[in-house]
DNA sequence: TTCAAAAATTGAGTCAATTCATTAATTGTG
DNA sequence: CACAATTAATGAATTGACTCAATTTTTGAA
């Protein structure tokens, strides 16, 4: 198998990719032509769209890469979390953030989650979805952990609680795109002050 | 000085307003051309950009009637809430959902959520974000309320417990307007469950 | 009433994403 | 190797949001 024809689509779709990310990051979604993306990987503006539904689509590429790494991340965490449950969720929310910048600048971010929001069918909202979910269960998945460690008390609602805990993630995360003068550690600060409450309220004392 | 440019323009802002809740509702936020709104109105497309400053601007005026109202909705309850915090914030979160498709479908929900994440520096972005910021507020307060009252206990951080309120409701609210399926009553059953998770940890018994 | 300044409308023009008919390259078969 | 079928690349054409120079309307001072 691995023709020629194979090699050249998949160094193509390599090179637009990797053009779309470098270009993303250096003029912003919006400053960056379809056309630039296209000279940049030396292909036609009309190829692009062979290997990409649209231009929003290159941005779930990389959206994909950096989620499924930050996963992986937790799931080593969650092996042998720390047994006290806000330094146990600190510590993950930590593994999610501290790789969020990784490929994907705050405006690129922005640009992700707008269109997943404008577009929950389409290709990009679904794999946005899948990705949000899968990382919700991780986050249930530790409560649940904890609680079968009887860190947590058995009483309490797992999946509700990480839910809860990792919509306050998400909505903090999303102000935190939205003001590029936050930093990380403003971020870490006011995610810890929220998931304390309700983790303070439900561990076993 | 009502002069004649006054009263003329004043008509045709609104004609214009009411041209593009009609359209969008209708044939969707991206369905309805400029060209649409502006021959419903009366008016030359180029008119439209000396009310507005682009085409989501439009929905900004909507979105704010829609959290205005539901503000004003919400201060009523506070005055005089029920004693119990479920109750309570059930109620208070009732109010604004059920208001919350009185103006904007689920759709013109999804691009007004999208436009305001993707330009948060835009007026737009500000509005959006100062509505949401009085909502968040009004969320506090009646947690501080409750607090005084003597229906939460005093340790509780009101202001974090308030963020992570509206912080949930937000949160649902979004994947209720992801989904098309979704009712109102699911919505509402979501929310409430979370919120127990909280609020039952922290009223005092 | 007249008319110059101010304010607003207009629609043709620009720009960039996306489409699609045409052209070109690759494959597998005889 | 030749060549028909398949697959993919191309770029000109389309579409729709937004701009701006030209034109029209309104104002209010004389």
């Amino acid at each position: 198998m691995s023709g020629l024809r194979e090699r050249q689509k998949a160094d193509r779709d390599h090179r637009i990719l990797t053009a779309a990310a470098e270009l993303f990051r250096a003029t912003g979604y919006d400053g960056t032509k379809i056309e630039a993306i296209a000279a940049h990987a030396e292909v036609s503006a009309g190829t692009i769209y062979n290997y990409y539904e649209n231009k929003g689509d290159l941005l779930v590429a990389i959206v994909s890469m950096e989620v499924n790494e930050v996963l992986a991340g937790g799931e080593r965490l969650i092996r042998k979390p720390p047994r006290d449950p806000v330094l146990a969720v600190e510590k993950l929310f930590a593994i999610y953030l501290e790789h969020s910048l990784f490929y994907l600048s705050k405006e690129m971010w922005r640009h992700a989650m707008a269109i997943s929001t404008q577009q929950p069918e389409s290709r990009f909202g679904r794999t946005y979805k899948e990705l949000d979910q899968q990382l919700t269960e991780q986050v249930c998945g530790l409560i649940e952990r904890l609680q079968v460690q009887g860190a947590i008390s058995k009483d309490v609602d797992a999946t509700a609680a990480g839910q809860m805990l990792f919509n306050t993630l998400n909505m903090m995360f999303i102000g935190f795109v939205k003001n590029e003068d936050m930093m990380l550690s403003d971020l870490k600060g006011q995610i810890g002050r929220q998931a304390k409450v309700l983790l303070r309220a439900i561990t076993r004392n």
